[in-house]
RNA sequence: GCGCCCGUAGCUCAGCUGGAUAGAGCGUCGGACUUCGAAUCCGCAGGCCGCAGGUUCGAAUCCUGCCGGGCGUACCA
């Protein structure tokens, strides 16, 4: 009960509670109370509307019942200065100053560790992300769902969830041998006047290189040999090639997974037709027309699904839905499963899949992300991934940096198209977000840097520094105190609601905040206890930075 | 046709389990470096929250319809 939001939202459940005891009603769930910071001042620190929501259970007049909960509430912790009734009934809290000391104490006592939490009481999830096609090079809308997946994992982990982060490796079906022939093409082009490329094949200049390499280790041995005999090495070559680029790009990316899963696996073991007849045994399978069907509109998806095709061979969803019984026996509690916004209309499906193996739809959560539109100087950069042409996440990478493009990518619900401007990424300008917030740690690096050389040995210990710390009393200096205090609340409503954006535009609020008393204010000064002071607030903005940073994956550089 | 997502400041977007006067960045214009990093800060301007109804004490937020945009709509992966 460290935190101020803590004590208030304790002091309100206690002073409400004895009015619903009074209603007289035990079936009455109590509503949700909620706890705002009010964007105007004149508003308080903080605000609940818990009165409101009760006119509907106490079936009162909301100003009223606010004034019984203020009468209710005991100040137990000593840091309210006032409450207040106001507008429709909403109940003001005014903090007093001194009351925001006690986040510096719980910051710089261990500032790695703050703002972890146990929202996920040790629960188990899974996030499968990227998952690309190993049949080319990621491209730069991987890399926005590997950053995606990637921070979901970290925020999630920091909240007191199990995590664990795997990619699917879709190596099964005629893709492969459709890549290993196109190794073939290029590989043969090398060696004659002219080959004819045939359509449908993967023709990029990533597959002309491999072939390149490809002819360097192993010379003219495959020349004579015909396409259908060449294959199977062919496509597991090309298939390891590229994986393994996949994983380097990954690699310098900053993102490590902790499973590889392989579809082909899947079949193998002979799982998805296990997988078919337990449906079938449940009465969620038929045959219709030759073809084997999945009954998913049972579960409200629009048509029926094909697992199984009149020619024998099962579907990619047949191989899904094996997959996911496979993560669910891994004792997963919760699935995310990140996807390019193009396969929205597969997402009911997947839904009636994990519901008619005996799942809770919410045990698989589906996150969205939408496509990036590749800017150079504010003009679309031309892509088509048809004629193999597309900017690569390793050439963007090269370009802007793992930290710019990490950023950026999470600059913006995960649903909504991003633009990403691959000029302004590189300039180390204020137009560029993540420079701003990096720039702040390294400023603030350089003031403990000057405090050294100045004689002052600041170190951090709670005895020594609350006094000192009394002198904090600024109305910027408990602006910035509070909203320290605001990312714990801040990182699980970002676990709640799986969105990774709420970091960057809460690090942005807090370093604008910073900046703007950084500008007004001198930390180091005449007065040497002042200065202690603002250099325990500069400490803990410095370390909540470095936290949120290190969170999305990003570095909190000393020096820029 | 049907389904999903999206229409918020000139531009790019937050805010959406209903709450007080709708916010930020960029851009425009004007200011602040003898002082810890001006990659910063301060200020001005900018809005029928796509349109029209409905529910509510209260709607950018929920419901319905329409308009406009994106995506999907395979016995492909």
């Amino acid at each position: 009960m460290a935190f101020v939001r803590d004590k208030i939202m304790e002091m309100l459940s206690l002073a409400i509670a004895p009015l619903l005891e009074s209603a007289n009603n035990p079936s009455l769930i109590p509503p949700s109370i909620e706890l705002t910071t009010p964007k105007a001042t004149q508003h308080g620190d903080y605000a609940t509307n818990a009165a409101m929501t009760l006119t509907r259970v106490l079936k009162r007049n909301p100003r009223e019942i606010a004034g019984e909960i203020i009468a209710h509430l005991e100040d137990t912790h000593g840091i309210l200065e006032r409450t207040e009734i106001a507008g429709p009934g909403f109940i003001n809290f005014f903090v007093k100053p001194q009351a925001w000391l006690g986040i510096l104490h719980e910051i710089l006592t261990d500032p790695l560790h703050y703002g972890r939490q146990n929202l996920g009481l040790g629960k188990r999830v899974q996030v499968e992300f990227v998952s690309a096609n190993p049949t080319g090079p990621l491209h730069i809308g991987h890399g926005r769902g590997a950053a995606t997946g990637d921070v979901l994992a970290r925020i999630l982990s920091a909240c007191g969830y199990l995590v664990d982060r795997e990619y699917y490796i879709n190596d099964a079906g005629n893709q492969m041998n459709t890549l290993g022939a196109s190794l073939y093409y290029r590989y043969q082009e090398l060696l004659k006047e002219s080959v004819e490329f045939p359509e449908g094949h993967y023709q990029g200049e990533y597959m002309k290189e491999l072939a390149r390499e490809f002819f360097e280790e192993v010379g003219e041995r495959y020349s004579k040999v015909p396409l259908e005999e060449a294959l199977p090495h062919f496509s597991r070559y090309t298939g390891e090639r590229i994986l393994k680029g996949i994983q380097e790009d990954l690699d310098a990316f900053g993102i490590r997974f902790d499973n590889w899963f392989s579809e082909q696996g899947l079949h193998d073991a002979g799982v998805i037709e296990k997988t078919i007849e337990e449906l079938r045994e449940k009465g969620y399978i038929y045959e219709h027309e030759g073809a084997t069907w999945f009954r998913s509109t049972e579960f409200g998806d629009e048509k029926d699904r094909v697992v199984v095709r009149a020619n024998g061979i099962s579907t990619y969803f047949a191989a899904d839905l094996a997959y996911h019984k496979n993560k669910f026996s891994r004792n997963y509690d919760l699935l995310v499963d990140i996807w390019g916004a193009d396969h929205h209309g597969y997402m009911e499906r997947m839904l009636a899949g994990i519901q008619a193996m005996g799942r809770n739809r919410r045990d698989l959560q589906i996150i969205l992300v939408q496509l990036v539109n590749l800017l150079r100087g504010g003009k679309p950069v031309a892509m088509s991934t048809r004629a193999g042409e597309f900017v690569t996440l390793k050439e963007v990478v090269d370009e802007v940096g793992k930290d710019a493009a990490r950023y950026i990518f999470l600059t913006r619900r995960s649903d909504s198209p991003l633009d990403f401007d691959l000029d302004l990424a590189k300039t180390q300008s204020n137009e560029n977000p993540v420079f701003y917030v990096q720039y702040a740690h390294a400023r603030l690096c350089r003031v403990f840097e000057v405090a050294r050389e100045r004689g002052f040995s600041f170190q951090w210990s709670p005895l020594q520094m609350e006094e000192c710390m009394q002198r904090l009393n600024l109305p910027q200096e408990a602006m910035l105190l509070k909203m320290l205090g605001e990312y714990p609340a801040t990182l699980a409503s970002s676990a709640r609601s799986l969105e990774p954006h709420q970091i960057p535009y809460y690090l942005h609020e807090l370093v604008s905040n910073f900046h703007s008393y950084y500008n007004q204010n001198r930390i180091l000064g005449d007065d040497f206890q002042l200065s202690k002071a603002r250099l325990c607030l500069a400490a803990a903005v410095k370390e909540v930075i470095a936290n949120a940073l290190h969170l999305l994956g990003v570095d909190a550089p000393h020096r820029m």
